[in-house]
DNA sequence: AATTATAATTGGAATAATTCTTGATTGCGA
DNA sequence: TCGCAATCAAGAATTATTCCAATTATAATT
């Protein structure tokens, strides 16, 4: 029977190669890292974290892993205004929405069934490759 | 009679003040170049435009002036990835849709009756101050 | 009209996120 | 094992934007 190690947190299994881009272990822990921390960190947040387990990762290589896991669709990235750039592993087709007041990131999933086309009135033979949709506003005190 | 000085491309009139902001010289040039260039500029891009007309005007002067016309509401301010942020006069709710290949940005509205809350699993209680959608994508060759 | 106060402008320096460069290191196939 | 290509590290460079201090313009008051 295999153990479940339930004392420790659940380590995330990276294998050695996602959609075609090897693993380095620096992308390895990078990705680990987005997968655990769900609130959409920036660059110099996934650094900070990772070097509890690679102290001597260079804040150039996680901009690098980040750029190779987003140009490998792996994973998102996310901008607020002009904002330091975040990141997040979620994949489904989503948008977010920032509380200003306590600078939390919600994802906002689209209600099912609705597609862009059906919202929007896009030039003639758009093809879209990329969609962004950001909300800035606060929670209603209920 | 008034003459309507037909040969002369129609110049925009900018008022004294728009809604309780002063409009000095510098922002009624702004403000004008805006309106007459409708292809979502830079602040460089307004900053050369406007020298024509203000040649001692400083790049400072620019970004303070559109500051000033976006936190009153006259202008909006626009943001792709992280690029220079880009200025546009159109006020109604529209998003844009850049053009990867011509990098022409297109302005993109809602289908009448549409709101965002009947498309999108908002957040319970979310008020929302600021939309954001960015498509890109390219336009098919018809 | 002169004086005072307030707001805006300028030019340059400062900042911050990101990218680039270069040299060292690693991993992998022949 | 050798050599090649990819990756990484460290720090320099870049770029858009903001900040700051000094000057100028505008408005308000006498």
């Amino acid at each position: 029977m295999v153990s479940k190690t339930p004392d420790q947190p659940a380590e995330i299994e990276v294998p050695e190669e996602i959609s075609g881009l090897r693993m380095t272990r620096q992308r390895q822990e990078v990705y680990r890292t987005l997968m655990q921390e769900r609130n959409h960190p920036t660059a110099n947040d996934v650094f900070m974290r990772v070097k509890d387990r690679l102290p001597n990762i260079s804040l150039a290589t996680v901009y690098n892993c980040l750029e190779a896991l987003v140009q490998h669709g792996i994973i998102r990235q996310v901008n607020f205004e002009r904002e330091s750039s975040r990141y997040c592993p979620n994949l489904s087709e989503h948008g977010h929405f920032h509380d200003a007041v306590t600078g939390v990131i919600h994802d906002v999933d689209f209600k099912p069934g609705i597609s862009l086309a059906d919202v929007l009135n896009l030039p003639p033979g758009a093809l879209i490759e990329d969609v962004e949709i950001t909300l800035r506003g606060k929670i209603a005190i209920s």
